[in-house]
DNA sequence: GCGTCATTTCGATGATAGTCGAAATGACGC
DNA sequence: GCGTCATTTCGACTATCATCGAAATGACGC
């Protein structure tokens, strides 16, 4: 098991390519349930892959659960880690400063 | 002018390693008014020249603000990229979802 | 069982990023 | 003006990553 710094550094790390994030804001904002690989290789044009690499890539950083579906492939996205995401960057916000110089969170 | 998807990328990116998520988290967490490099450099006890390297990369993407001191150079988080960064990920989630089904958010 | 369809694996290539020592810059106090 | 201190730039090396065509897998309907 990583340190929740490796574990992170990685996460965002995946989502440091437009690509890999046109792909999770995609998957973010489609069905809860899943979309599937054609439905993001039609919407973004790329060989399939290319795709398939950078799906695997954000799936093994935790950001997306994979869950096949006969011939088809549904990727979700994976909120609980995408909020810890969020939440880790913002973490302790600010504790090092003056008590009343709170302007910044 | 970059488009927001490649701005945030890019963002991401730059946080993509465990050295530089250390380096934002400690300068988030610290002052609001900034962070002195010899004290990020005492804390992290990594090279001179590779935390100056890292710290251009931050500054770079836009999450890190510098402001020359003397000799000193105080490093500040862009609090307003962040938030608009981490909002990114979030937005729009599952409006292509059905109606009921809104238990991700 | 066979053709077809959705997706992944393989393999090769070129590009980008991380690391760090040594030298350079630039400001300060004296 | 000089030594010192904080930080950046330079240069070189290695490792990792992105890309994509071609072949492989694995499931489905017939």
């Amino acid at each position: 098991m990583t340190a929740p710094l490796d574990r992170h550094a990685a996460q965002l790390a995946a989502l440091g390519s437009p690509i890999r994030l046109s792909i999770l804001r995609r998957v973010v904002q489609g069905d809860p349930e899943g979309t599937i690989v054609g439905e993001l290789q039609t919407q973004l044009g790329i060989p399939w892959s290319t795709l398939s690499h950078h799906l695997e890539r954000l799936t093994a950083a935790g950001l997306l659960q994979q869950r096949p579906d006969g011939r088809f492939m549904h990727y979700r996205a994976d909120y609980t880690a995408l909020r810890a995401l969020t939440d880790y960057l913002w973490e302790d916000c600010c504790k090092g400063g003056a008590p009343g110089s709170g302007r910044c969170c």
